[in-house]
DNA sequence: CGGTGCCTGCTG
DNA sequence: CAGCAGGCACCG
């Protein structure tokens, strides 16, 4: 479900309200989602510690928490995280819940169980979470116009199999790789190596571009995605191809096709895109 | 690299 | 009822 901008978006939906606050309690319906404790384990490390911040590293939600403990959340394809009152309707799958004072719960709400929670000493949490595999993040202002030229020469997989590696660039998915690529004007299955240096100054731009867009937005709602007070985002009604399979395109009419690339849908102008 | 599995639910 | 879904780890 979430890129980059959904998890942004939650970071900073939750962050005003959570920082701060004692855990009290948790009760834990799906074991599995936490990676590498039990749930026995995870009630006893994260009980009476508070939140003292709450950070993205691509896609992973990063709760920084009081006597040296990080909590890491990712959210996957159907992960929710509301902040709310516990009078307020539980909706169904909801796995996990963090308890606060005054009755305020943090509900992780996750449809097909794909998504997962680490809970780790902070100097092992990297390790743990897996978020030290991570590449650049593409908003960083370390991510130049040659950095993304190093990623992308002399390989020969497609430049859509790029932006979705996390090792790469991490918090690109499915919906801002396919609106970027559309903005360069640049076909997704083009060799990553074949871009000529004005296409990767595009791309480059673009990306930023869309990713940017998605936040200012507050991400976008398909299907399931909210933010941490429940509301949905409204970069949807902007997007130019993603799911726009047969619709005119925005610059020239064409219908937008969709194809499979790297193993996952993608939408293109098949006219603009080369 | 591509293919498969993890899950549940919605759409055509 | 098959096909598809904002993701990713694992396999060969």
């Amino acid at each position: 479900m979430p890129e980059l901008p959904e998890v942004e978006t939650i970071r900073r939906s939750l962050l005003p309200h959570l920082v701060g606050l004692p855990i009290l309690g948790c009760e834990i319906y799906l074991p599995k989602l936490l990676q590498n404790l039990s749930a026995e384990e995870f009630s006893q490390s994260i009980r009476g510690r508070h939140v003292e911040d709450i950070l993205r590293r691509g896609k992973y939600l990063v709760l920084r928490l009081s006597g040296g403990y990080t909590l890491v959340v990712h959210l996957r394809m159907t992960g929710q995280l509301r902040f709310v009152h516990e009078d307020a309707p539980c909706p169904p799958h909801t796995h996990i819940v963090l308890k606060f004072a005054a009755g305020m719960v943090l509900r992780y709400t996750d449809i097909r169980q794909f998504g997962y929670w680490f809970l780790a000493p902070d100097s092992g949490i990297e390790q743990v979470a897996r978020l030290e595999r991570l590449g650049v993040e593409p908003l960083a202002l370390d991510f130049t116009v040659g950095h993304l030229e190093a990623l992308l020469s002399g390989r020969r997989g497609k430049i859509k199999a790029v932006l979705l590696d996390q090792a790469r660039i991490a918090g690109v998915g499915n919906i801002y790789a396919d609106e970027a690529l559309f903005g360069a004007g640049l076909h997704p299955a083009r060799a990553a190596g074949s871009l000529a240096p004005e296409e990767i100054a595009r791309l480059h731009r673009h990306l930023q571009e869309v990713l940017n867009q998605g936040i200012l937005m507050r991400g976008t709602t398909l299907r399931d995605y909210v933010d941490g007070s429940g509301e949905s985002g409204g970069f949807q009604h902007k997007l130019k191809v993603y799911g726009q399979k047969g619709q005119p395109c925005s610059k020239c009419q064409t219908p937008i096709a969709r194809l499979v690339i790297a193993g996952r849908g993608t939408h293109l102008c098949p006219n603009c895109q080369v």
